[in-house]
DNA sequence: CACTTGACCTGTCCGC
DNA sequence: TGCGGACAGGTCAAGT
């Protein structure tokens, strides 16, 4: 359910919240895939240390330490990561808050913050994991090797949308779009959302797409992640930003979750069906196969 | 090699 | 009310 635009909501809380503050302690619970790394590693590149900087990388949180080690979390179904402040209610607003008192049993990390408050990860399915690695190992990470570019750059143009999404020429363009090789970022919500701007069925063939409907589709993706960063990405179950606050995009959503209401282009009723493995929500008359 | 399916997990919802 | 099963959907491994 991270999707860029959600990682891009937390990352921008977190560079806000926490850089510049000092790790006092970190505590790792049932997380499995989380800090396989040697416990001596952790006192000596974490603990102590300052935060830098937050950044993301497609759906990857990378935060920068002092040590010249970062800590990367992939929040993968269910994470998320929730600042809890110092001061009494700082957990979130009853009417736009998801989590109750922190931690709580889907809490993975702790990290305390020497002044005393915490950074919470926290993760129901336990798909998620936040790993340390040295700055310089962070490139090599297979993922990081392998993922392609970001779709909110400038330097990303049709063109080179268009050559690389052709690699997958044999697919869905759905499975296109979710293929992080192709370009980073986009998931479920924000693949129906872009191929119902753009008027293009998820289960077409992408051999079977023009240029021109491949150039459309890029200019209905930076839109709606554009968008959807302003509404500081979709709750659907669990996101959370960095507050422990919810995002508004799903309010604006066209077809996401909209099953048996109206298109809001043609007024059909919205359909929902498989495409990819993936429950897909097209308009059955604007998205035509 | 290209592509699809299943596994990883837990909580929620639906039908009986 | 309880219970089994389907479902949620990011990524990787395994299978076709």
């Amino acid at each position: 359910m991270p999707e860029l635009p959600e990682v891009e909501t937390v990352r921008a809380g977190l560079e806000r919240l926490i850089v510049g503050r000092i790790i006092s302690n970190v505590s790792v619970h049932d997380s499995p895939k989380s800090f396989p790394n040697s416990p001596s590693d952790v006192e000596q590149f974490v603990r102590n240390n300052v935060v830098t900087a937050v950044r993301r990388r497609a759906k990857v949180l990378l935060i920068e330490l002092s040590s010249e080690y970062t800590l990367v979390t992939h929040l993968k179904m269910t994470g998320q990561l929730v600042f809890i402040g110092t001061e009494r209610f700082g957990a979130g607003h009853p009417n736009d808050s998801l989590i109750g008192a922190l931690p709580d049993k889907s809490t993975r990390v702790s990290i305390a913050f020497a002044e005393g408050s915490h950074l919470y990860f926290n993760d129901q399915r336990k798909f998620g994991w936040m790993k340390l690695y040295p700055n310089l190992e962070v490139p090599n990470i297979d993922f990081m090797k392998k993922v392609g570019p970001e779709p909110l750059e400038d330097s990303f143009t049709a063109l080179e949308f268009t050559a690389r999404i052709r690699r997958r020429n044999n697919t869905t363009i759905k499975a296109a779009l979710l293929d992080q090789t192709v370009l980073a970022g986009i998931g479920n919500i924000y693949a129906d959302e872009s191929l119902w701007g753009a008027k293009i069925h998820p289960a077409s063939r992408v051999r079977d797409l023009s240029d021109e409907q491949l150039a459309l589709l890029l200019a209905e993706i930076k839109y709606v992640l554009k968008l959807a960063i302003e509404k500081g990405g979709s709750t659907d179950r669990n996101y959370v930003n960095a507050e422990g606050k919810r995002g508004s995009y799903i309010d604006f959503a066209r077809v996401f979750r909209r099953e048996g209401l109206e298109c809001p282009r043609c007024g059909t009723v919205i359909e929902k069906s498989k495409v990819a493995g993936r429950g897909t929500h097209t308009c059955p008359v604007c998205q035509v196969q």
